[in-house]
DNA sequence: TCTCTATTTAGAAGATTATCTAAATAGAAG
DNA sequence: CTTCTATTTAGATAATCTTCTAAATAGAGA
């Protein structure tokens, strides 16, 4: 089952079960198979409603249904909650849902607001974002190469008019580093 | 834990589950702690609204948070999932969910509906209903006291026209018994 | 102290959901 | 074949939930 499958396969379980009456249905069928009209009767609904919280749980595989006579028996079938709950509470499975959503999505954000026509609308206060901020300058910068500091300045003027700051940062998480000469060049 | 607190920890649970954004909120913090903003920007929401669903989740007990500057870190309590998943699946512990609906709700409802200022409305067709009838109007009648056919009749008639069926139907389901001389009794 | 930043609170708009009544359906019973 | 019974489908209404913007708060930094 592909991540995105089991997140919604387990979204759902929980949509279905984050319901009191679906819950209480969930309740009386580990007791016992039970009609429409007897569950109506049991939670006080009409059997229109819960006909339709049984549809939506036997969508999702919780319960089955057998035809008697004019009645349709319900059923749970306990086998797929137990499965559900080996599987899917493991640390390791959890961890997977969320795989879309992280990675790069928070530096790109952040990328996105801060450099505008490709230069610096401003420079970030908060370090996290400022170094996110930095990488991204520092790999405008030739590899290998070295600066003078007079150079350097200038190219980081055409990003943000406090080249000053901009340097010093560099520096400080050692993105960047200089030598006695006022030389610059790239650490990462 | 009583069984309705039992059964109200296990819904609010799903329900705070059951929304796309809170589980992967949940999948986040299963990788790693995270700060508001943090999470805003990963699922690409606003802050307030990704508050609110983390508000969800820590009243439930599901995370906890830390506050670092002006930063709100959030971290899984994963020992609760552990607790839940392990305690909650079991077949007796869902059993017992809908314990308040089982009993006699059923035949009461049939009852309030077939029972109307002390007549009967209807002759329920199906049986199960006309057990649960029958078994009230047999409590009508004076236990160990032989009536004989006409008086028998005559009380019936007070219920409902169909006298004759009544009569015949509590002798089928074994209600009542009667002699070669057309007298009857209770048996239950 | 004053400002800035991250977060929460308040309140409103829009979407989703739960439930109902009325009507359709399919099978059972006469 | 007709009627009755249990259930489902359709459609409407009302409640709940999600998300947003704007404003309040509390702590950090200058």
């Amino acid at each position: 089952m592909s991540e995105e499958q089991h997140f919604n396969t387990l979204l759902q379980f929980f949509k279905v079960l984050g319901n009191e009456s679906r819950l209480k249905i969930l309740g009386l069928l580990a007791n016992d198979e039970r009609t429409v009209g007897e569950l109506a009767a049991l939670l006080e609904l009409r059997e229109p409603t819960v006909s339709h919280h049984l549809a939506a749980m036997k969508e999702l595989g919780l319960i089955d249904v057998r035809v008697e006579g004019n009645n349709r028996v319900y059923w749970l079938k306990t086998q797929f909650l137990e499965n559900l709950s080996r599987d899917i509470f493991s640390q390791t499975n959890l961890a997977t849902l969320a795989a879309n959503e992280a990675g790069d999505a928070w530096e790109d954000k952040v990328l996105r607001y801060y450099v505008v026509d490709g230069r610096l609308k401003d420079i970030p206060s908060k370090h996290k974002k400022r170094l996110v901020v930095l990488q991204w300058l520092c790999a405008q910068f030739e590899p290998g190469r070295r600066y003078h500091e007079l150079e350097l300045n200038e190219r980081l003027r055409a990003y943000h008019p406090d080249c000053a700051s901009l340097r010093r940062y560099m520096v400080e998480d050692r993105l960047m580093a200089r030598d006695n000469a006022n030389m610059y060049w790239r650490l990462v």
